[in-house]
DNA sequence: GATGTTTTTGCAAACGTTTGCAATTTATTT
DNA sequence: AAATAAATTGCAAACGTTTGCAAAAACATC
């Protein structure tokens, strides 16, 4: 039932210590005999005590917070409930949690501009895990000019003065391109918006594929945003239009290759023998989709474990440069 | 640049009032002259100033925090990556910022058995927002019995001494079958853990349903993980052990249902025409499969809204009655 | 101009930890 | 047993807010 919560010099009266002893021996003080520290914890266990973290962080200036902003462009807010994206979060809470830290899920909603000022002077977390560069990295720039512990997931070759950790995404770009290509495709497509640095950096991959195979000319660029229902309306439009005059797709996201994969089954367009397509991400819906589909692995957990460890030298002063995790080509049935 | 971070007392100096002054005039306390308000806002803007929470969260008592937990079955953790569940996270967090409160997104592994202990004790947050009821409540039980603040997504029919919000479930479990049995199926196959109480209350409906149409005799129900592999396996060896004996599924989750089309189709047993399916969530993953997915949607927004009304109701000293969400069976082409 | 009333401000305490330093207790040595 | 060293504990200050209460300032009334 409802009782008083006890503080530090409650459980110190019970101990029959005092309240620096009492706090030295829950943070196991050495300087503490064993005996003592035994004792404290055991009451303390037996108390169902817990510190005050608000007493705690006031006092130690550190808050044990870590925060993850979600940062997505503004118009296109909805795909936050790409699952890919979702994973990345949940990856980064178990990295976050093995190293004894909590997770604030933020976006630029609740933090504003000025994120430094919010998070770091306003004492909400200790540092902060930005997921997505978005197409302006402002907000990213100044908070780390101010000082502010950070790490990005996205695109590692984008000059910065922070880490940015992500997947090699030109080599999967390019291994994605050259896949097609081996399996006979020749007239590609690049479905993704390349003003965004990370798929950029995938299009520069599918662009030297061609080159590498001498097929340049046959491609197309297809800018539409990261939503399967835009790649569905996309290539409807395309088929619509200008017929199946392509037998390769390279899509910027699993859940983009879904829509235009789906668009090409009702319009009958065999997958894969008149159009292969890869994906990137590698969603779990990847291996369920019928026909399954190939795509460019991004090793998730890695890149969190990455991220945290980073974060945290960051906080322990050390300097931390960008970081690319290696990918991997998953084939299925839908490019070959 | 980094510079030493302002606390109130600089900036009230800078303003050339008295702390307590300051302290008022950023909250906007009427007692302090207009004119003083807006030139001590007006200073903290200029200067990005921002209290310090830890401070507050001290003085006041209150952290302004929401903590939500993700309270799984062991073992099926893996589960967290179904997109429906991120999906019901990332409303919360909508809903919860709404409301100008913070997210601190947990789970068992941080907090441990003793949720009251660890976040309201701990003054970790005012109040807990518990997504997925498991298979046992113990640990909400006592966190609710211990008087935290405690609202939880799961089957709002079950007895419980705090608020649950969830969809009507016996209801779209038993549209969905009256569907499946409307457009001509006559055997019809259950996909899911019927102890888990909001698919136990799918599977009543279920049942009824059958009951209903006279058609009872003639149901299974396939005890499985809500995961598309699980979904996978299960149908695949039905269809390898006894052929094809069924020509309709009631999935308890659409990445169940998918999984279940995978098998499915991988055998050359059409769908719908063989056999309808109808799956629970409707997910984005629903309209773009192919063939799409019928299934049962759960309004996750007004649900989350209603969670965080709840749980601040509570913290306002009212008691709170648990609360059903309408559903809606979204028809495509799985089904008909 | 003295008095009373209202508006506006400031003083100082409190929230519950942690920690430097001094004080005490215990162990070791002579 | 006295003197010294080592191990263990406690005192008190500090972290940066918010707020009850008293004081000061501004205004109104006679």
């Amino acid at each position: 039932m409802e009782q008083k919560k006890l503080k530090l010099a409650d459980l110190a009266k019970l101990a029959g210590v005092s309240t620096s002893t009492a706090s030295r021996a829950l943070n196991n003080n050495p300087v503490i005999k064993q005996q003592t520290r035994e004792h404290v914890q055991l009451l303390a266990k037996k108390y169902n005590f817990s510190l005050n973290t608000a007493a705690s962080r006031l006092r130690l200036q550190k808050t044990n917070v870590i925060a993850v902003i979600i940062n997505l462009d503004a118009h296109t807010e909805q795909s936050i409930d790409d699952p890919f994206l979702l994973k990345v979060v949940s990856d980064i809470n178990q990295a976050v949690n093995r190293r004894g830290y909590e997770l604030l899920l933020s976006n630029s909603y609740m933090a504003g501009d000025d994120w430094h000022g919010y998070f770091i002077d306003g004492r909400r977390a200790d540092g902060l895990i930005v997921v997505g560069q978005g197409k302006q990295q402002k907000n990213i720039d100044t908070a780390a000019k101010n000082g502010a512990p950070l790490v990005v997931w996205g695109d590692p070759k984008t000059p910065s003065n922070y880490p940015i950790v992500g997947s090699n995404n030109y080599v999967g770009g390019y291994q994605a391109t050259m896949h097609l290509l081996e399996q006979g495709a020749s007239k590609l497509l690049f479905l993704g918006d390349s003003g965004h640095a990370e798929i950029g950096e995938r299009y520069r991959g599918f662009n030297n594929a061609l080159e590498a195979h001498q097929a340049k000319g046959a491609a197309k660029l297809l800018k539409i945003d990261i939503t399967s229902q835009a790649a569905y309306t996309a290539i409807n439009n395309l088929l619509r239009g200008e017929g199946l005059n392509f037998d390769g797709i390279v899509a910027c996201s699993d859940m983009v290759a879904l829509g235009a994969l789906k668009a090409l089954k009702e319009r009958y367009v065999s997958v894969p023998n008149d159009v292969r397509i890869v994906g990137f991400d590698d969603i779990a819906m990847a291996d369920i989709s019928h026909p399954s589909l190939s795509s460019v692995k991004q090793n998730t957990r890695e890149a969190a474990k990455l991220l945290v460890d980073k974060l945290l030298n960051q906080l322990n002063g050390e300097e931390c440069m960008s970081q690319e995790v290696e990918i991997e080509l998953v084939c299925r049935q839908s490019s070959q």
